[in-house]
RNA sequence: GCUCGUGUGGUGUAGUUCGGUCCAUCAUGACGGACUCUCGAUCCGUCGACCCGGGUUCAAAUCCCGGCACGAGCACCA
């Protein structure tokens, strides 16, 4: 067989080298106008979790000169209530993450008369009922696969019960809309499954104006169909939201979006994306705000000085798997790391600094350093040599050692005798800071829980504000801000 | 319990639609080395995987059957 393909076709005998395929892959269905969507709750700001949403769906629409409609999904007022300043956070982190505003934002709060008219229209059209029946008793029903006493209830009536809920006059719990499909399915969650529901409590934007709220399941697949959604991207575990919806679209005649999944991904570092978690943290006074470096909020994520391209590259990488996985930050860290690297000035951070004065033949003068090693373009940094510097206590060691870009030197009674300016041997290179060219700062390093600080002196060379600089020999630390005695507090970002 | 989904090196990921071009891709990691430009960067090298068992086939990561493991849904949350 060799011998004959050798003759024939030799081509086919040469291995192709296998290849990873970059970006992400193909959209099923049609995909000549793609519409997508990202719907958060603004129960707070963006999490790393939500970020996958953003880029996925962003990027897609970008791939197809598509649009992705930002949709509030705030219809809860009572478990995940909405906080008002969410709403622009979220359109800001947006934009942020994906580098481009969303070509649609809407709120399902302003589009309550929509959702109303359609669960009235549906209940006229036979296919939707009041249901009075308390949870556990219908519970009951659906496990058993019988009808609950209110499915057969005439079309008049279920109208009654309807504008009875509307007006008020059913107490929270006392009633709930229902979707008609068929007790028998075999999944049972979806039998014959919950749209609307009852909320007296007043809802931050729209105050108390309605008596009726929309379930997810209902509220989304009418707005996506609004919208003209074509591709829906969600967890999986809303898959068997994905079925529910399907029923109600044929109740109306709609074609169903296509749906793809993704997995529920944790990153090891943080306990969970929960925005409520996060909140609870905030409101107990463990975590100092959203923007707590501890936090895997986007907010925490842009102080500590993350851009938003590792983000975009992150998700992008991990593609649409519907694995669960478990990831270390480190794998989000090493690409932000490489992004920022070539425009990171350097500067030299001294924790537990130690005094010692230089001795040796050598003329005071200016100590010129490029700000970047391999950028000559940004220009350098001046230090003065003469007085007093400082090095790390724990590098002192056996006191003979290298002060990177100086000098090779060996401590004899709190001297550094200066050996050689040229690098003699291979003895360690440390880093280290004339005092005249240095500010006391602190390094807060978030650590899971805790926050650790690592006091010491900062090179204090054109510090900017929110600018990330990499720490020689220490790694990478964003200036947050200066305190009051103008100590600068860095927030330490990855290695 | 019912329903749905997923199993590729330590961690992720490509390849599975339509079996051969796969002694399985890429990244990250770990280890070692080069560079008298860092515990950073760059470059080089090393390590390491198709959940298990059958079947079909000249040929299986890929198709079929049966296990096992893990995850999710069954909320008047999103």
């Amino acid at each position: 067989m060799r011998v004959l393909l050798e003759k024939l076709a030799p081509d086919a005998l040469e291995r192709k080298k296998q290849e990873k395929s970059v970006g992400l892959k193909d959209l099923p269905g049609e995909s000549s106008e793609v519409v997508l969507r990202f719907a958060p709750n603004p129960n707070g700001p963006l999490s790393l979790g939500h970020s996958r949403g953003v880029v996925i769906n962003s990027e897609y629409a970008k791939m197809y000169g598509g649009k992705v409609v930002l949709r509030f999904d705030d219809t809860d007022t009572k478990v995940k209530p909405p906080i008002p300043e969410a709403y622009s956070w979220i359109e800001e982190e947006f934009e942020w993450i994906s580098g481009r505003s969303a070509d649609v934002v809407i709120r399902a709060s302003d589009r309550m008369p929509v959702y109303l008219d359609y669960a009235r229209k549906m209940i006229q059209g036979g296919h939707g009922y009041v249901c009075r029946c308390k949870s556990e008793s219908f519970r009951e029903f659906r496990n058993s696969k019988e009808e609950c006493p209110c499915r057969n209830k005439s079309i008049e009536g279920n109208i009654a019960d309807w504008d009875a809920m509307n007006e008020g006059e059913i107490e929270e719990g006392g009633a709930v809309v229902r979707v008609k499909t068929d007790m028998n399915i075999p999944n049972p969650a979806l039998r014959d499954w919950p749209a609307l529901r009852i909320q007296h409590k007043p809802h931050p934007m729209v105050g108390d104006r309605y008596k009726v709220w929309p379930l997810l399941d209902f509220q989304s697949a009418i707005e996506d169909h609004e919208q003209g959604v074509t591709h829906i991207i969600r967890g999986k575990d809303l898959m068997d939201s994905t079925r529910k919806q399907t029923l109600l679209y044929e109740h109306f005649g709609w074609e169903y979006p296509s749906a793809l999944y993704w997995g529920r991904v944790k990153v090891h570092e943080y306990g969970g994306f929960s925005t409520s978690s996060i909140r609870e943290s905030i409101d107990s006074g463990a975590k100092e705000g959203w923007d707590d470096p501890r936090l895997p909020t986007i907010k925490a994520l842009q102080r500590r000085g993350f851009c938003s391209e590792s983000l975009r590259e992150f998700w992008i990488d991990l593609g649409l798997s519907q694995k669960d996985i478990s990831i270390p930050l480190q794998t989000l860290e090493s690409f932000n790391a490489r992004i920022i690297d070539s425009k990171t000035e350097r500067r030299v951070f001294v924790g537990d600094p130690r005094e010692i004065k230089l001795q040796g033949d050598f003329p005071t003068s200016n100590l010129s350093l490029p700000r970047h090693p391999e950028n000559p373009t940004v220009g350098n940094r001046c230090w003065m040599v003469g007085g007093p510097v400082v090095i790390q206590d724990g590098d002192i060691g056996d006191g003979v050692f290298r002060l990177k870009d100086f000098a090779d030197v060996k401590i004899v009674d709190e001297l550094a005798n200066i050996e050689s300016f040229e690098k003699s041997d291979e003895r360690r290179k440390i880093h280290w800071l004339p005092l005249e060219n240095s500010r006391k700062a602190r390094l807060v390093i978030p650590d899971g829980d805790e926050i650790d600080e690592l006091d010491g002196l900062l090179e204090d060379v054109d510090l900017v504000i929110g600018d990330v600089y990499q720490l020689e020999r220490v790694g990478f630390a964003r200036l947050d801000r200066f305190e009051e005695d103008l100590t600068a507090i860095l927030i330490w970002l990855h290695g």
